[in-house]
DNA sequence: GCCAACGTTGGC
DNA sequence: GCCAACGTTGGC
């Protein structure tokens, strides 16, 4: 089993509409890089859903790819935004996956929390200039991500007991 | 809105 | 195959 992380602008189609939708075709990669990534993906596999370009961006929740290499029908869509009339019907450019929604995360874990968990070469994500939208993550960082989730997920499990500092705020200086 | 960091395109 | 020009992504 491995994992992954897939990034999609909320504005577009966000962790919520995965949530309502239950499952969906994740269409319109049009990156080769990411594509060989989208073809190595099996059944089973875990996705955390990353929201970009929002504030903060972040990982909002965790999804299970359930088919994978399917052709991406957007590309003979003339429609749609996706559309490549280079790709040959019979030979599809573009595979791509089906995922499921599995959860959503209470909070996000931010872009700069994953930031101050990882050095870059753990995490593609926190590498500077990174902009794959589809890239492995793995096991060792996916558990640790997992952990962050579920702290954010259950704060009062790690939240230590404050001391009693009064009740007037002035008393905190 | 800015712009760094890419990836793609196409002339040569 | 090179590389300049252009387009896109996405954090800030």
């Amino acid at each position: 089993m491995n994992y992954w992380l897939l990034k999609s602008e909320p504005e577009v189609y966000g962790i919520v509409d995965l949530k309502r939708d239950r499952t969906t075709i994740w269409d319109g990669v049009r990156n080769y890089q990411a594509r060989n990534f989208l073809r190595s993906m099996l059944p089973g596999d875990l996705a955390f859903f990353y929201h970009s370009n929002t504030i903060p961006p972040g990982i909002a929740g965790l999804m299970k790819i359930v088919e994978s290499n399917l052709a991406d029908p957007t590309q003979f869509d003339p429609s749609s935004d996706y559309y490549d009339p280079k790709s040959p019907p019979d030979a599809p450019r573009w595979q791509t996956v089906r995922v499921e929604f599995v959860e959503e995360w209470a909070e996000i874990v931010s872009l700069d929390q994953l930031r101050d968990h990882f050095p870059p070469d753990d995490l593609v994500i926190v590498r500077r200039g990174n902009r794959l939208s589809v890239t492995p993550v793995d096991p060792s960082a996916a558990e640790k991500i997992l952990d962050l989730a579920t702290l954010k997920l259950r704060p009062s499990t790690v939240m230590p007991a404050l001391p009693d500092l009064g009740s007037n705020p002035q008393d905190l200086r």
